[in-house]
Order: structure tokens, then sequence, then C-alpha cells
DNA sequence: GCAATATCTGTATTTTTATACAGTCTCACT
DNA sequence: AGTGAGACTGTATAAAAATACAGATATTGC
């Protein structure tokens, strides 16, 4: 599975989006009209290159004998994470608890990856110990008030209401027995893990 | 959609396990093949029919254009119960929010249909008022004491945990504001709709 | 009995598609 | 300075696929 230039992510990437659109793979010509190439050929060897990097299977002497890989097709839902050590980063695979077929759509910004929780700091907003959370990493985005946020807190990862006033920033939990956190961003180190866009409690206390 | 012959619908059959199995709809050719037709019109003829019979969709003048309709291609997700209406039944038509893309197997026994949470009588067992409930129906089965259970009291919908104790049975909330719900299986009548297996929260208040 | 429909055979004829061959231009290496 | 890959243009052509036309039987419902 060899590396793809911008280029061709891009082509591959429309491949994919056809197909899940209408489920019809694209001909040669269908591809060159919508990247305006004014020669068949140019979609041609773009397929061939695609192939011989693995990334589709071409089934010669067919009429739209394109199809993607396995490896690419898979993948399906989300990454769960369990307990990140801190300061590791948090996608790292050995926090990796296994993989959820949820649909990422489902959750209304788009989720990118799971997250269970641990500990009853956020108890009295019905998020309980061992829930799982869908998370949105927005790398851009600051929260706004009174968001639910998954941040990092000199190394360690917390789930908490974000309030910001100045460069003073308080992560609330929602139970009277935890202590909100008070964040000085002059003098800690805090880093915004994502925002909390779902919840989904399976199995376990119900 | 009209009815099909038992021929036709043996051709159907074929199209969608093709469809399924490569992902890419047959040409009047294979088909021709698989049947040990002599005639590719053999096989157009058959797909003009299920065409006009509202089954699948012909894009004239594409290689492979053969699509299946929508409501060949499956229901994918679990249906989302709203308000239930007193005594009516918990699938009808009418109640029903709408389809959310949940795969019913991320609940471990397996879910059945998604409910919507009114009140806040499961509070403090992390279940809020919009939240959704994924349940399982077991026509068969009799929920164990701490179970959580969707059940129909005297025609009225309601989500408690249960409890039974001979012919009394009691309908536990989980939120010291609301009473339990004290039924006598000789004088009430009492429905399972069925056993919580999981829970999710999407939008709104998180 | 007769028309309509279902299920095919057999033969053609376009269109679509895949795909070969011959170049051009740019950019990164070495 | 030369080589090779990437990203194309332009032109052909053979194979694949759609689809029209002209039948042949058999069954089914009036």
């Amino acid at each position: 599975m060899d590396e793809l230039t911008p280029r061709q992510s891009e082509i591959l990437a429309w491949i994919r989006a056809r197909m899940a659109e209408d489920s019809l793979p694209p001909t040669r010509a269908e591809l060159m009209r919508a990247f305006a190439f004014r020669s068949p050929n140019a979609a041609e060897s773009h397929l061939r290159v695609l192939a011989r990097k693995g990334h589709i299977l071409l089934q010669s002497g067919t009429a739209r004998g394109i199809r993607l890989c396995a490896s690419e097709e898979e993948e399906i839902g989300l990454p769960l994470i369990g307990r990140v050590a801190a300061g590791q980063p948090m996608l790292a695979e050995e926090f990796r608890e296994g993989q959820l077929p949820v649909d990422p759509k489902l959750f209304s910004p788009g989720a990118d990856y799971l997250l269970r929780v641990q500990g009853m700091s956020m108890r009295d907003a019905g998020i309980l110990d061992g829930d799982i959370l869908a998370v949105r990493h927005e790398a851009s985005l600051t929260p706004h008030d009174g968001q639910m946020v998954v941040a990092r807190v000199n190394g360690e990862v917390t789930v908490k209401r974000w309030k910001r006033d100045g460069n003073q920033v308080w992560l609330l939990p929602e139970n009277p027995d935890f202590s909100p956190i008070s964040v000085d961003l002059q003098r800690d180190s805090l880093t915004i893990e994502g925002v909390v866009v779902g919840l989904l409690r399976i199995g376990g206390k119900l």
C-alpha cells in the first residue's frame, strides 16, 4: 500500500464518493469528465497507478471493473479509547480498547473517536463511570462556555464543562463531591482533545 | 411494487446476491450465462419487467446501469419511537420519530428498537429527559429483578426498574421525587414492551 | 377460443468502455 | 545535464454491453 500523491488521493477520494453515492464504479470517461481531462487516457493512467499502489483492483476487460481494496473498505466505526496515560497522545494504538460499529454522522457535528469515561465527576449530567463519550476533535475551535470538553491539563486527560474568563479557564465537574479545576493559561499547559457530542452506554449497569 | 413470478424473484435474488458479493451490477450477458439463456434478450426482457414492476431501476445507455430500488435496499439501523399514545401498539407508524443508523448488535443481546425517554424519573441511573434507549423486545422472557424495562401499565408506557414478588410487581423509579408504581398482576394489565440494553444521547444537552 | 403475459431463441446494430500507442511538460533527484 | 515519475493531450480501435427487431411456446384469465 504505497503512498499517494495529492492528486492521486483526490482521484481515489472521488471514486470512493461516487461509489458510495450511486453504488456503481465510474468509467474512464466519467472520471475524465469529473476532472475535466481532455483524454480518457489521463483517467486510465491514474487508475493504473492506484491499482499498482494497491488501493484499487482493476478487473480487466469489464465495464466499470473498479473495486476498492479490502483494507480501503474497512475501518468502519470509531475507535474506542480507554485509559490514556498522562502525556501520551490520545489516539496511540496502545490505548485503543477496540473499534465500535458506530456511524460518526449519528452525532450531529460528526464524531472522531469514542472515549471510555472514568469516575463520577459528571454524574449529574447523566454521565456515569464506564460510559462511552463520542468526541469531536477539532484542532482549530475554541469551546464555548458550558460545552463539555475532553481536556488535557498538565498531561492528565479529563472530561469537564468548559468555562473561560480571559486567561482563566474553569473545568467544572457536575457532581458536588468534586471540585472545579482552575487552569491559568499562562502557567499551565492545556490542550483541548475534543468536544463531547454524544454518549453511549452499552452493557454494564443499566 | 407489483408481485413477481417465481422466475422473476429468482432472477432478482440472483442480481441482489451478485451485487452484494462483488458490488458490481451484472450485465445482460452475465445474467444470460448465469441462467444459461441462449439469448441476451432473455436477460433484457427480464430486466425490463423487474424495472416495470418497480423492483429495479435501469439507467439507460450505461454499462451495468442496474440499481435496486430504495425499498429494496435495506432498512438500516433501528426505528426511533417517540411519544406513544396510551393503548396503542409500540411500533405503529405514527409514533416513529425516524430511523437512526445504529447497529443493533452494538448492544449486546441485540436491540430491536429505540425509544425516546420522557421525564426525569430515572435521573439517578443517568437517564435524562430526551435520551434514547435501545430496547430489546423479547415476548417470551420475564425480566430479572433490578433490570430496567419498558413496561405498559393499563395502557401507559413507562421506563422503570423491575422488581417482582409473587403477584406483586414494583416498577421503581431512580429519582426520589418519583414514587414506585405498584402493579397487582391480577388487577392491572401489564405488558413488557422490552428490556433496556443501551443508551444513546445525541445533540441536545451534553 | 383468444388475447395477454411470461419465458424464452436468434440475429443485428449501435453505444459504451477499456485500453493501446505516441507525445508534451514539469519537477524532483543525482 | 540527464533520468524517471507524475500528470496529462490526442487519436485510435477492439472488446464489452445495451438494446432493437422478429419470432416461438406455454400458461392463464376471461
